[in-house]
DNA sequence: GTAATTTACTTTAGGCCTAAACTATTTCCC
DNA sequence: GGGAAATAGTTTAGGCCTAAAGTAAATTAC
């Protein structure tokens, strides 16, 4: 057993309220898995997290999504998607048409090329995820999956999704 | 039980990997709360969640931090802390000193107004953690934190923590 | 039918964060 | 001692993200 290195949970008193450190150990490990997997999505594939996030939102979405559909589904503000979807379109990954039944709002889709890039991605994407979680057991991973989904309904219910 | 808004896993299909939904899920929770404490920490101290962890971790060490020291714990770059610090100085919350023993070093502490600020801010801080954590038991919370910590060592042992 | 409101999206200003290149100091090693 | 390497921190360019204000189209209310 190495020593770990100080992160944001050092020198929490020991005693202190169980929230306080569940949530920093949370975001201890979303932020290390989100470092590793930016390092190789860029140094591999030479993109980010959020155009993979929104590649693969569209990916999951054969008929294409809207602007808001997007900025719901990745939990992110419009103005932010408004500048992906620019990046990505400049790319030549997606393709953004107006709606003829609603003309303000817009359809974005994978092109074919858009669909080819992520489907090179996806699996190896997928490896990472897996090694990295490589440590935990079927019935822990289930296990955690399920606290997880326990605390987030209890965000909701806390009015953290407004 | 209402309709949830759809987020990152929504379509994600049900047979698909563990792995996969499991880090889904993490960063979903990750952001409501981070989403939440920030709009809070923003209306009510007219602060943010970084300058907040930053003053977090000079309280907890009263004889001061270095840059680096901040870096690691905060787990965030060099440069990042550069600029946090450029403004906790500014606003008159933090100080930076040189150290004598060894010229490439800085000295960050809290000054007294930082101390004040940050003792007004940790009660409230906590209030808000807990009652977004509240629809777990006390038995689940302890459950999850252990999860929680089998999975950063995973992550460690696969190596994100370079 | 038209004025007011709502909805879908964009723009702007600004904070967070990284990677890479840079400066200054210290340590290592001969 | 002196040059090479390591360490502590800063700077720069650029991507992510938000909140707030703005534009244009659709809907609602009268």
């Amino acid at each position: 057993m190495s020593a770990s290195p100080p992160d944001r949970e050092s020198a929490l008193a020991s005693d202190s309220k169980l929230e306080l450190k569940m949530w920093l150990r949370l975001l201890t490990c979303t932020t290390l898995i989100e470092r590793e997997v930016r390092r190789r999505l860029r140094q591999r594939f030479d993109t980010t997290i959020a155009r993979f996030d929104l590649l693969s939102q569209l990916d999951r979405a054969p008929r294409g999504l809207t602007m808001g559909e997007l900025s719901s589904r990745l939990m992110v503000t419009n103005g932010n998607v408004t500048g992906l979807t620019d990046a990505l379109v400049e790319e030549g990954l997606v393709s953004r048409s107006t709606e003829p039944a609603d003309r303000r709002s817009l359809r974005i889709k994978l092109t074919a090329a858009g669909k080819r890039f992520f489907d090179s991605m996806t699996p190896v994407h997928e490896q990472w995820v897996d090694a990295l979680m490589s440590g935990l057991t079927r019935a822990e991973m289930a296990h955690l999956l399920e606290l997880l989904g326990k605390l987030k309904q209890s965000l909701a219910a806390a009015g953290a999704t407004r």
